[in-house]
DNA sequence: TTGATAATCCATCAAATGATGGAAGCATTA
DNA sequence: TAATGCTTCCATCATTTGATGGATTATCAA
C-alpha cells in the first residue's frame, strides 16, 4: 500500500499533493505554531476542511511536511556522492557545498524548517534528531571522513556541523544577512559559497590538531 | 524620565522586572508565537493583566526583551574589546571566542532569541536587522578588520558572520547537537571553543585570497 | 489619618484557531 | 442507471488567546 506521501508525490496536482507543498512553504517561513491550517488552505484555494480530510491534523501534516523533505536531502546526498566519488579531500567539499547551495537555495524552506526544527521548542515535537545524525554521518562518509557511519570522530561531527550549519544559515538568512553584505540577490549566492569554501575547506584539509591522524583519502 | 527597562533594571524584585525577565526566557524558548502572556503571567505567577498593566500589548513586551537582550551583547563587546587590545588577531580571535561562548552559555535564552530573529518571520516584525549589522560590525572593528564601521570590507564581514553564527548555533542547539557528538554536558562549551577556534581562526589569520586553496602558516 | 497614586486581580469580550459532522458533488464501475 | 466510494464544502463547536474595564488592595507622602 502506498503511503499517503508516495500519493501525493504521484499526482502533483492533487490538492493533497498542493496542500503538502503550500504547507512547507507556510510552515517553513512562518514556523509551526505562526502557521494556521487556515493560512494552509486560503493558499491552496479549498476549505479548511479538505485540509483535514487528507491529512489529518495539524502536527499530522508537519511531520509529513518533515519527512517530505528529508527525503530530499537524502537525494540530494545521493547526487553529492556521485559527482564527489574518486576525488580529493578539497574538490568533494568543493562539490558538496556548491551543490548543496544551489539545492537549499532553489528550495528555500527546506533551510528554514531545519534550522526552526534545531532551536524552537515546539510542544507537538516532531523527531528530527535523528535524521540529522544521520546527515551528519552520511556528509561524513560522502567526504571520505569516515568508512561508515560508526566510525565517526567526535571532531569530525564538530566539523561537519560547522559547515552544514553555515550553510544553512546563510541560505535561510538571506533576507537578512544580504542587505548587511550589501550584494545583490544574484552575487549573493557566490559570496557566501566562496566564503563557505575559503573558511571552512581548510579546517578539513588541514591537519587535525587532537589526534593528527587524519583519516586516509580511500578514493 | 528613566525608560521603562531602565526601571525594571533598578529593582530586579519587581513585577515589572520579574516580567520582563520571565518572557526572555519563555520567547526564547518557544519564540514569539509559541509563547502566550498566559504562559509568562503564570511562570511569575500573577494575572495575565498586570502583564498588560505593566508593558502594554505583546508585541511591547517582546520589544523591550529585544532591546534588552541587545544592550547585553553591546556590554560583552566592550569585555572582548577591553581584554583584547593590543593583542595580535589570532589571540583577539581566541579570547573573542571564549568571552562570547560563555556568555551565551550563561545565558541561552539570548542565542535563541537572536537565531529565532534571524529566521523566523513573524508578523509582528521587530526591527532586528540593524542591530545586527552593528554587532557585526563592531566585531570587525574589536578584531582590528577595520578601522571604523564604514570601511568594513564584505569579505570580512562574510567570515564575521560565518564565526558569529556558528557560536549561537552551537550554543542555542546545544541540547540538539550535544547527543549527535556524544559528549557530557560540561565538555560541550570546551568542544565547541576548540572547535571554532581550529576551524575558523585560520580564515581570518590566513591570506585574504580568493582561491581559498592555502593552508594558513601561523601559530 | 487621609487621600492620591500605583499595582493587582476578577470577570469578561471578541477574534482566532484546531477540529468535526454531515450534506452535497463527482467519478468509476457494474 | 444505480450503487459505491472518494472528495469537497458549509456550518458549527469548544478552546485558546490577546486584550480591557472596573473593582480592590497596597504604598506612601502630607
Amino acid at each position: 500500500m502506498p503511503s499517503p506521501l508516495e500519493k501525493a508525490r504521484k499526482n502533483p496536482d492533487s490538492n493533497k499533493a498542493r496542500i503538502l507543498s503550500a504547507a512547507r512553504r507556510l510552515f517553513g517561513e512562518y514556523g509551526f505554531q505562526g502557521t494556521t491550517t487556515r493560512m494552509i488552505a486560503k493558499a491552496v484555494g479549498i476549505d479548511i476542511s479538505t485540509l483535514y480530510y487528507h491529512w489529518g491534523e495539524k502536527a499530522d501534516l508537519y511531520e509529513a511536511v518533515i519527512i517530505d523533505l528529508n527525503e530530499g536531502i537524502e537525494a540530494q546526498f545521493k547526487v553529492i556522492e556521485r559527482l564527489a566519488r574518486g576525488r580529493n579531500l578539497a574538490d568533494r567539499l568543493d562539490i558538496a557545498i556548491d551543490v548543496m547551495c544551489d539545492y537549499l537555495h532553489d528550495t528555500p524552506d527546506v533551510s528554514n524548517l531545519l534550522l526552526l526544527g534545531y532551536f524552537s521548542k515546539s510542544k507537538t515535537e516532531v523527531r528530527l534528531d535523528e535524521k540529522v545524525a544521520g546527515h551528519i554521518a552520511n556528509i561524513a562518509i560522502a567526504m571520505g571522513l569516515a568508512i561508515d557511519k560508526q566510525h565517526v570522530t567526535p571532531q569530525a561531527k564538530a566539523r561537519i556541523m560547522t559547515l552544514w550549519n553555515a550553510v544553512l544559515n546563510f541560505i535561510s538568512g538571506e533576507s537578512f544577512f544580504r542587505p548587511i553584505l550589501g550584494v545583490d540577490k544574484t552575487a549573493y549566492l557566490d559570496v557566501v559559497k566562496e566564503t563557505l569554501k575559503v573558511t571552512l575547506i581548510p579546517a578539513f584539509t588541514g591537519r587535525y590538531s587532537d589526534n593528527g591522524s587524519k583519516i586516509p583519502e580511500n578514493q
